[in-house]
DNA sequence: ATTCATATTTACGTTAACGTAAGGGTAAAC
DNA sequence: GTTTACCCTTACGTTAACGTAAATATGAAT
């Protein structure tokens, strides 16, 4: 965090503020990659001076692109993801548009559970052939989770 | 399919063949993709002169590499689940290391269904927002799927 | 005063996963 | 016999998502 003594009344942390590395600690990303994703205009933390200033929604949006990173979006995707997120537009049209990106994420999350689960059932037969073939070996020490 | 007239014995189609092509337009992606991953020895199929022909366990190993793509692995993750998949290794040593991987897979399978699960209540949460607004505007035509 | 620790910008380098010609072979169809 | 429809290889090009210096600034600590 960054501490900052200021002037006067020391109390009330009303304004939460991050500063690069402690976002690059808390989510195990490198500084880089966070200024990466300014660049391309995901992030628009603050500036105190040149240093850049994390509010608690920076933040948020920063875990919405590593959220997506995981699933395998790329970062045009997470785009979509964090303006979701972003309250920022209000007229008709906007709205449906918004609306229609959130139809298609939904689809892509159901493929991606169905994946997920066939996936899954792939992985817990080979284990089970996996044991079989080892304890047919000999090998009795069990390896679990 | 590739369709060969055969010297005699026209019955029986045993051996199911697929050309590239086949499997370009089964799956929706380039031949140059295909190629690409035997390029990098994800697949390797038989010849006929310089002709590739694919059988049944290929497209299986292909299915898999796209199935790994639509959950954003790299073809490096996939190879793994691919060499999952090929029955080939019997050492006591390498049925260990595949558990080993097997665990692995499942754990970033369980992390990707968090991630699923959260994301899909955002969602929710946005399209309902969405909609809100979108009613209080006076837009009473509905957007349902 | 100088050493950290942490911040900045600019800019070239890198890797993955193909795209995109360019050039050429084969085999059935017209 | 030449057009059509596939197939092939080689090889350079491209995009995304950063990595990796290099050179500089700043505030706190010794």
């Amino acid at each position: 965090m960054v501490s900052k003594p200021m002037s006067s009344k020391p109390t009330k942390p009303k304004t939460t503020e991050y500063s690069i590395s402690d976002l690059s600690r808390e989510f195990g990303v490198t500084t880089r990659s966070i200024r990466h994703y300014e660049d391309i205009g995901l992030l628009t933390p603050q500036r105190h001076g040149l240093t850049r200033i994390y509010t608690p929604p920076d933040r948020t949006k920063l875990k919405l692109i590593l959220r997506g990173k995981r699933l395998g979006f790329s970062l045009e995707e997470s785009r979509e993801i964090v303006e979701m997120y972003d309250p920022n537009q209000g007229n008709t049209t906007q709205l449906k548009h918004l609306l229609e990106h959130i139809q298609i994420q939904k689809g892509k999350l159901k493929q991606q559970l169905k994946d997920i689960n066939t996936m899954r059932q792939d992985l817990i037969e080979a284990e089970a052939a996996c044991l079989k073939a080892l304890n047919k070996i000999g090998a009795v020490e069990a390896t679990q989770a």
